[in-house]
RNA sequence: GGGCAAUUGGCGCAGUUGGUUAGCGCGUUUCCUUGACAUGGAAAAGGUCACAGGUUCGAAUCCUGUAUUGCCCA
């Protein structure tokens, strides 16, 4: 006898403790590689192939929020699902280390004390960094277990790791010695904040609301009234300081006179020329620019076609220099009044009118990011963006959705150069160093820089670059340099290419985009295990699939984000409803391409799923040891002869091809499914297992999800768990049916099917469900016919049910009950369904007849089930009022039918749609036809009748 | 300004190659504590599939335009 289960699903005291059993077994480890190189024959010890996803490293400063619970969930799904089909399944876990992020956060932390990074000095403060990781950098792993996820938790990487650093250094070295990398002086997004350049993708544009100004500059030379003026439009008064230009567009007619004249820069007192170049859109503003170029990136680029003066005016934290003269000390945004004052006194403020453009924030400080001349380090974009467009275009990697393919080509081909210089101490040290000369050496290390150094004669002092990289310049090297590149390492070339990414779609750029470059340029320097060069694009590329997954948004449809506090914390949503109900809840709400609405009561769904579920296996275990009491004990031994298919790890299966248990009810043979009900589980069982993996191969998780929801739900516990109740004999088909229930939901929800298998089962705590295999669909069970043979019973339960509605006849009454079909063979169909009937419509009578029989609508009710057949009940007594009502209902449903049937009838009528649609559209057509007309004529009869 | 999505009952969404009686969940109404489950069961009400054209024998589905909303890029 089994241990009942409780009434109610509790998941915490579950969780836990498979989560450890599954730890102490290995489940999580991969070990391909390992296991390889111990087989004395040379030949794979396991001969699984490799099944990859590599996680998107989360912050090591970050905590879980909704967006990881999602992603990391569908990496879990197909992790666990590639295990269970037989692949050896590795899912890489690891930290990014986060540079602005995490030096931020420290900082911080240093200022509430009263210090700066410089008052420790670099050494300390990388000491300090170091030890706020490892004391919280693990918060984010731990709570990626209690989400369930299955990651080989052994290779666990972070970006900083001593390895993953000098593969950092020699990605770097590399690019820079085969002329990738170079250092100039050009306009960056500076962050005042941070203190440090971004990247053109760590600047988010955001519209806002500002002023555009007139100013007018005089033009030398010109005096009194025949003073001439030029009047330009700006948003940034204050870079006025830093003007060494005005332009106006070569074809303007109004400017042209003025082209190659001085102006007069006011309050700087410069003179400065006015040029004509066709950058300048002669409709903005007055078709007159201010140049500045040492401000901005047009006029950056301005400045180099005219060979103009680079003059900067700001200092790194965006207060005016000694080059803006007396405004010199004044913040940007007071500079900018002031400058606007002064202008007007002299009368040179034309007029200022609201405008609303874009301006650059910081995606990490928030702050307004400031155009920056300095001298950084860049990556030449265009040789590694060609390869890597094409292998998408080839469709060698798999986007989905597919539509990001065009958000990816339109980045690719105008891809800018990448600014890979932070002015951080947390990261990655660029490895260059100075010469007195202003020479630089690029080396892995100081003796390989110096003996550069002295290999072009200079033996002076050396000094490094103060300079960190960004972090996706690490990040970009995660699913190769993680497995120990540039090393060849056996676990390298076992698994590399990963399989699937999964990821948010707002890193299409600074990260997927950037690893497929990566692989292509680093990869080949790696040998296949067969020691042959890797030289075909499909063995560089860094994955096969990438899964962009859904933006998740508060029940208001505004995005989750930590700034709004509309995420709820996943933890406490786990807390509160258990892991397994969060993550269906999330799969199950997320349709592949879709924004997401989610709010903490979603939750509800997937609880009450898990608490279905466990109800209808404590119903079937109760069910299992009640038909087992009823059996002589003989009658469960002795029978293995029959059991059929054994499955790859030695277990027994039954004739269906479902799984045969160990304990005695189970191992009864299992006789061919005797009645309509357990064909049309069987049919529903296999064509739901085959429509589940058809939905996860196209990444339509949404899809599979719901597929389980409702085979389980609807169909399993809605319809044959009833039935099970009048047929004792069905017991050993649910047990087997539910078992494999469990194996094919175990991917999504991992904790209550291992529990719940567990219990079905009575298998050794150490022999799990992951590493059994997934349930594959047996084609040859799933029939139409059967299927609609029930579905006929059905919809005759429901009509019977839908009339002891309308008549309002109490559930605890039961009924005389008439059952009419046109067809024998349906009558024989209802025949065989009989117990069901009377049990599901609660009949103390049945009769099952004809359809040529008339009965007196004051003494019974009727309702049709479609055109097969027709219910009636028999009444006590009726009311008119009652007789009212059905009339009422009959008639509303003749008219639809009628309605229906002119459609169809159109359609029949309709040459071109006899002549051009396909023989079955006609055929279907023409059923519905008869069908129709047939119910109409009953419901003439019936209405007649009650007239 | 350019590009990409979305628009289906009160709310949130499915509906993958054009042929379904347009589905599901939540909510609403009525009934039911019948030995798996009230985190449940049964039944019902509720939709001109944003709008206007077009293609087609046939359009929620394909095309064009319009409107509204959102996202990405400049």
């Amino acid at each position: 006898m089994s241990e009942p289960l409780a009434k109610a699903y509790s998941p915490n005291t579950v969780e836990a403790a498979w989560y450890e059993r599954w730890e102490q077994n290995h489940l999580f480890d991969a070990n391909r590689a390992e296991l390889n190189a111990q087989d004395p024959t040379g030949r794979r010890a396991v001969d699984k192939p490799p099944f990859t996803v590599v996680i998107p490293p989360p912050n090591v400063t970050g905590i879980l929020h909704m967006g990881h619970a999602l992603n990391n969930t569908i990496q879990d799904v197909y992790i666990r699902l590639y295990r269970m089909l037989g692949y050896e399944a590795l899912w890489m876990p690891g930290t990014d280390h986060a540079g602005i992020a995490t030096q931020t956060k420290i900082e911080r932390e240093l200022r509430a004390e009263g210090l700066t990074r410089h008052d420790l000095g670099r050494e300390k403060f990388l000491e300090r960094v170091w030890a706020w990781k490892e004391k919280y950098g693990d918060i984010i792993i731990s709570q990626l277990r209690a989400l369930g996820c299955s990651c080989d938790w052994r290779r666990t990487r972070f970006t900083m790791d001593e390895a993953y650093y000098d593969a950092v250094i020699e990605c770097f070295v590399r690019l820079y010695e085969k002329g990738l990398i170079y250092r100039g002086k050009r306009i960056i997004n500076w962050s005042p904040l941070a203190q440090s350049a971004l990247s053109d993708e760590e600047v988010i544009y955001k519209v806002t609301e500002g002023k555009l100004y007139f100013f007018k500059y005089p033009v030398v030379g010109t005096k009194g009234s025949e003073q001439e003026y030029i009047t330009i439009a700006t948003t940034r008064p204050e870079t006025m300081l830093g003007d060494v230009a005005v332009a106006v567009n070569p074809d303007d007619e109004r400017y042209k006179h003025l082209v190659g004249r001085t102006l007069m820069l006011p309050l700087v007192n410069r003179e400065i020329p006015v040029i004509a170049d066709s950058y300048v859109d002669k409709e903005f503003g007055t078709g007159c620019v201010k140049i500045t170029p040492a401000h901005d990136p047009n006029d950056f680029e301005i400045g180099i076609r005219h060979k103009l003066a680079q003059i900067n005016v700001m200092d790194t934290h965006g207060v005016i220099n000694e080059n803006g003269g007396r405004f010199a000390g004044l913040d940007r945004f007071d500079a900018r009044k002031r400058v606007v004052e002064e202008l007007q006194l002299l009368g040179l403020v034309e007029k200022i009118e609201n405008y609303t453009h874009s301006v650059g924030y910081s995606e990490r400080g928030g702050e307004m990011v400031e155009p920056y001349l300095s001298d950084q380090w860049f990556v030449k974009m265009k040789p590694l963006a060609e390869p890597a467009l094409q292998v998408v275009e080839e469709g060698l990697i798999h986007f989905h959705p597919e539509r990001w393919l065009n958000t990816y080509r339109h980045w690719m081909t105008n891809i800018r150069d990448w600014c890979i210089s932070r002015q951080l101490w947390w990261g990655h040290r660029i490895p260059a160093w100075y010469a007195e000369t202003g020479e630089i050496f690029v080396g892995r290390n100081e003796e390989e820089a110096r003996a550069k150094a002295k290999h072009s004669g200079y033996n002076g002092p050396l000094m490094q670059d103060s300079d960190v990289l960004d972090t996706w310049f690490s990040s970009w090297l995660w699913p190769f340099a993680t497995f120990g590149w540039p090393d060849a390492t056996p676990d390298l070339q076992e698994f590399y290419p990963t399989s699937l990414l999964s990821t948010a779609p707002d890193i299409i750029f600074f990260w997927v985009a950037r690893m497929i470059m990566a692989g292509i340029e680093f990869m080949p320097s790696i040998p296949l295990k067969d020691g042959s060069q890797r030289t075909k694009l499909t063995d560089l590329i860094p994955f096969r699939d990438v899964y962009f997954h859904n933006v998740l948004r508060d029940l208001e449809g505004r995005k989750m984000s930590k700034s709004l506090g509309n995420s709820p914390d996943p933890l406490d949503l786990i807390a509160k409803y258990g892991t397994d109900a969060v993550r269906f809840t999330l799969l199950y709400l997320a349709p592949l391409g879709q924004d997401v609405r989610f709010g903490e009561e979603s939750c509800e769904i997937g609880r009450n799923f898990a608490n279905k579920l466990w109800n209808a296996t404590r119903f079937v275990l109760m069910k299992r040891d009640e038909y087992q009491a009823s059996k002589p004990k003989t009658e469960f031994e002795s029978e293995d002869t029959e059991l059929q298919n054994i499955s790859t790890n030695g277990e027994k299966r039954g004739p269906n091809n479902l799984r045969v248990f160990a304990g005695p009810v189970s191992a009864k043979p299992f006789e061919a499914p005797a009645t309509l009900a357990d064909k049309w589980i069987l049919s529903r069982a296999n064509r739901a297992a085959r429509d589940i993996r058809a939905a996860f191969d196209s990444y339509q998780i949404n899809d599979a999800t719901k597929t389980l929801y409702d085979f389980i739900w609807g169909d399993f516990c809605d319809w044959y768990l009833e039935i099970v109740k009048l047929q004792p004999d069905s017991t050993p088909l649910a047990v087997e049916i539910l078992e494999g229930i469990m194996r094919l939901l175990h991917p999504i929800m991992p904790f209550i099917t291992e529990e719940l298998w567990h219990a079905l089962t009575g298998n050794d705590e150490n022999v799990l469900i992951g590493r059994d295999d997934y349930v594959t669909a047996d084609d040859g069970k799933i029939d139409d016919n059967v299927e609609a043979d029930f579905a006929f019973v059905q919809r005759t339960i429901e009509a019977i049910r839908l009339v002891r509605s309308t008549i309002k006849l109490a559930p605890s009454k039961s009924a005389e009950i008439v059952l009419q079909a046109g067809k024998a063979s349906d009558r024989t169909l209802l025949e065989s369904a009989r117990h069901i009937m009377e049990r599901l419509g609660r009949a103390s009578s049945l009769r099952i007849e004809s359809d040529d029989k008339e009965y007196s609508s004051r003494e019974y009710a009727g309702e049709l089930v479609g055109a097969r057949g027709r219910i009636l009940i028999k009444l006590e007594q009726r009311s008119d009022e009652e007789r009212k009502q059905e009339k009422e209902r009959l008639s509303k449903e003749l008219e639809r039918v009628l309605s229906q049937k002119e459609q169809v009838s159109a359609k029949l009528s309709n040459e071109g749609f006899v002549g051009r649609a396909p023989a079955h559209v006609i055929e279907k057509e023409r059923e519905k036809h008869a069908s129709y007309e047939a119910q109409i004529e009953k419901l003439k009869a019936s209405l007649e009748e009650l007239a």
